[in-house]
DNA sequence: AAAAGATTTTGACATTGTCCAAATCACCGG
DNA sequence: CCGGTGATTTGGACAATGTCAAAATCTTTT
């Protein structure tokens, strides 16, 4: 995996250590939610605005760098892992999301039947469950 | 379709002008959010409250009576069409929602080839891209 | 018709984002 | 290496969508 700072380079996106920060995060933690990578660059950069943080996902985002996932019932996630149409496992009881491949190869992996004339470029998958920790926990 | 009144009593829930009124928006209206429901059911009732809207479609959801449904930058959308998995088709630029069957036949309809140990209750599929009326406008 | 329990209302509060203007920074050219 | 310039970062206000809790009101049941 390359460096930050040169995906950055490449993209024509000033370097900064905001934005080296941030996406070195979402590679290290995938599927983490801003507030969450917030607090993992804090420990790098010492501090770093909501503001910013918003700023760079979002543009990092726009760039085709990294990817926005947005299950119910939860803050929007982010990940590293671009262009390979996977999909997402997860738990309704904790949010953990495990990325599981596509059925099929590529996007859109599904094709809707009838699709009422609309474009379809994207086929999302959501498997809902609970992942192994919360099955075991007491059921109420 | 049954008189809303006669599906609450159905399931032991008080009949309340609130229950009936949101209940039947839902039915006239699929895919609306909780404003829109409550816009629909003032029309009908004179006054509802914003915390009654989200209370009488947070218990008819318990009771499976209808559906949540939370695409991604939208906000949550309620359905009378329960039980039958089918899925949806959101068009990007307006939010418009569209059913679709599922293309294989129940829950879950898709299965994860490998699942990590989770328990999966439901495999939930949208549909992304533009609506026939927005791909006809402008693009920019 | 009254009692008991559930529902509705009101108003405050939480979370997750966005908007804007001022301050700061990164990059380029000399 | 030093400014200048345009982009980025910040701080603070604001918006959208929900949730919480207590008091008032309604439904159901005797
Ligand atoms: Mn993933
Ligand atoms: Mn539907
Ligand atoms: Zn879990
Ligand atoms: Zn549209």
């Amino acid at each position: 995996m390359r460096a930050a700072a040169d995906i950055l380079r490449q993209h024509r996106l000033p370097v900064t250590a905001q934005r080296v920060a941030v996406l070195s995060e979402v590679s290290r933690r995938p599927h983490a939610t801003a507030d969450e990578i917030a607090e993992g660059v804090r420990v790098e950069l010492g501090s770093i605005s909501r503001q910013s943080v918003y700023n760079v996902l979002t543009v990092l985002t726009d760039k085709g760098i990294i990817r926005r996932i947005q299950p119910a019932d939860s803050a929007a996630r982010y990940e590293d892992r671009v262009g390979d149409n996977h999909h997402h496992l997860v738990c309704r009881a904790c949010g953990h999301t495990q990325d599981v491949c596509c059925a099929k190869g590529h996007a859109p992996c599904l094709t809707a039947h009838d699709h009422h004339g609309f474009a379809i470029d994207e086929a999302e998958v959501i498997y809902w469950g609970l992942c192994p920790a919360c099955q075991r926990k007491p059921k109420r």
